[in-house]
DNA sequence: TTACTTTGCGCAATCGATAGGGCATTGAAG
DNA sequence: CTTCAATGCCCTATCGATTGCGCAAAGTAA
């Protein structure tokens, strides 16, 4: 065995036949190539013995082509956002392409920065989820010849597949607003939304549905103080509730989390008032996590349906249909805590 | 704007300068080339103008090197490997290498199909998280001349950084077998542990602190009946703890619950049993998950340091000690709810 | 002026694979 | 025995960058 990765070079001398007809043997080309069975028996076998193993980067600067295929992410640690990369993942491998997921922390200058790279290392197609500036990026990636899609926020630049936020946030509101009082007695209801980003198209369609069916249930206009978009960001959503209790001087009837990242801080500081009260509340979160099912309170949540969009997004690439700025919206699942 | 990426023979036209001159300008080793300033800076200018970006495959060619450091994981969709991909991220994001996760499902076969890849890229170092041979990874990286290292899942073809296990999991008994009968009441104490898979380290070593701490507080000798390792597996898991419910036709006293995903499905029968029930046992789980700290019943943790763990597997791959063979212990954190 | 060093830059080979085109050899038809 | 197609294989250029080496011009010392 060599001290370096054997190349075609070494399987040529091996087997007495040329690196082309080597090449082709090792890379599937050789029927059109007209290489005789008995050569190709040949080659295999001297490629096998010299653990024979192709430079794909040899390969890539020749065609171009790398067979990996790149999404990015904000986050990682996060159960929709690593559910999405599974099941990227598991579409790729169906394709035979090698999956390449980086997270990118919701920095722009870090988003560029990736895809920079991962263009330079000529992947074949691009998946840019829940990136903040998808647009630039999908500009990056249609100057340099790179498929790509957007997936769970939208951009303009090429298709994009995401969750319907309007529609599961109408029903996650129409859920709580259930336990407010009836509209006729009140024009200022108890329900607050809390999380994501004001900026982010999500939380753009979910508060957008929030506002509008508390108005049209009849509720008068739902104000800003009703909407604090502080972040997907654990600590900021656990001060919010907090300065929210302290300025209700009480809990509010009803609480819109945007995200389960935004759920972790509300958790923490409902975690320092009483069951009592806690359970009294009626609390929804925009995400899924299974451990939310059954905490001492009822949550009721939407799933979004990461495998129904990544299949959604592969067949937009796959047919080509992605070059066109359409927006693919896919259903969510609803988990609501069964009626008491 | 040209319609392919721009190479150095474009800049070079463009900048009048011979194609080794950008080169040397664009790659940053113009200073030992001894390029004249004023040059560089006309280089620099063309390379901007026409938006020139280096193809990491031709580079990657040349020197047999790629900038990219790959980690592969079992799974993403879990808090603690995704957690160790952050920390992985951002350790890679400082040495200005581009980090590249895949996840392998636990598959050997999936895991050397993805190793043999990333190899293929020539990618500069790999992190074999969680693996289920790392034996095989590390000799295909050390056959390929690839520095590696393993974390999480120890193996012996090189250096690995783990959990100290053994001593996470002899606190978390420990705990649990405070809930026990006085020793000498009982030798078959009814304390159980279920999940992981028997044949993996991590599972041997926390069973084994199980069973080393039951006995040395006088329980007697732990039997099989006491450890169900049925896999990192939810639904697995969930069955487990149904039969084990129905074999004593009660709850068990104690249960050490090996990793989240397993306590996923312990968690789902859970709630098939009444409030007061569930709340009487005393529960463990090795590994830590936000929304476990306070579910209607309580749960102690063990969360591992995965920030430590990768921190200290860069610190040796830096300095070159991870081709020794040796185990390095990452101690963990607990997490036990306050005695009641 | 001569001799030698320093400065500035480019030639050409190379990394390992791919692909267009061409050259023998064999076989079949006439 | 020709003629021509089919078969089998290989020559060579190419992808885009890196790098050892060499050459010319400018600068310095004697």
């Amino acid at each position: 065995m060599l001290r370096r990765n054997a190349t075609i070079y070494d399987v040529s001398k091996e087997s007495g036949s040329s690196p082309t007809t080597v090449a082709s043997v090792l890379n599937g080309t050789w029927k059109q190539r007209r290489v005789a069975e008995k050569t190709a028996e040949r080659v295999l076998a001297a490629a096998a013995k010299l653990g024979y193993r192709a430079n794909l980067q040899a390969r890539g600067l020749r065609t171009s082509k790398s067979r990996m295929i790149g999404m990015i992410l904000p986050l990682h640690d996060n159960r929709y956002f690593s559910t999405l990369a599974e099941c990227f993942e598991e579409e790729a491998r169906a394709r035979l392409l090698c999956p390449v997921v980086v997270s990118t922390r919701r920095d722009p200058a870090e988003e560029k920065r990736t895809v920079e790279t991962l263009i330079a290392h000529s992947i074949d197609q691009l998946f840019i989820a829940g990136a903040t500036s998808p647009n630039v990026l999908g500009e990056m990636c249609a100057q340099a010849g790179i498929a790509h899609i957007n997936v769970d926020l939208p951009g303009t630049q090429c298709a994009s597949v995401i969750s319907d936020n309007y529609w599961g946030a109408t029903q996650l509101t129409q859920y709580l607003a259930k336990s407010l009082p009836d509209a006729d007695r009140v024009q200022d209801p108890d329900i607050y939304f809390i999380g994501g980003i004001a900026a982010d198209n999500n939380t753009k369609q979910r508060s957008k549905a929030f506002k509008d069916v508390l108005r049209n249930l009849g509720f008068g206009k739902i104000g800003p103080e009703h909407i604090n978009t502080c972040g997907y960001d654990a600590l900021n959503a656990e001060l919010a509730v907090k300065k929210l209790f302290e300025t209700l001087g009480r809990a509010p009837t009803a609480l819109f989390v945007n995200s389960t990242i935004a759920f972790e801080g509300i958790f923490r500081f409902l975690n320092t008032q009483s069951d009592d009260v806690v359970r009294q509340m009626n609390i929804g979160c925009y995400d899924w996590d299974p451990f939310l099912s059954h905490l001492h309170f009822p949550v009721a949540m939407v799933r979004q349906d990461a495998g129904a969009m990544i299949a959604k997004a592969f067949e937009l690439l796959d047919s080509g249909e992605y070059v066109e700025s359409k927006t693919i919206q896919v259903q969510p699942e609803l988990f609501f805590p069964s009626e008491v």
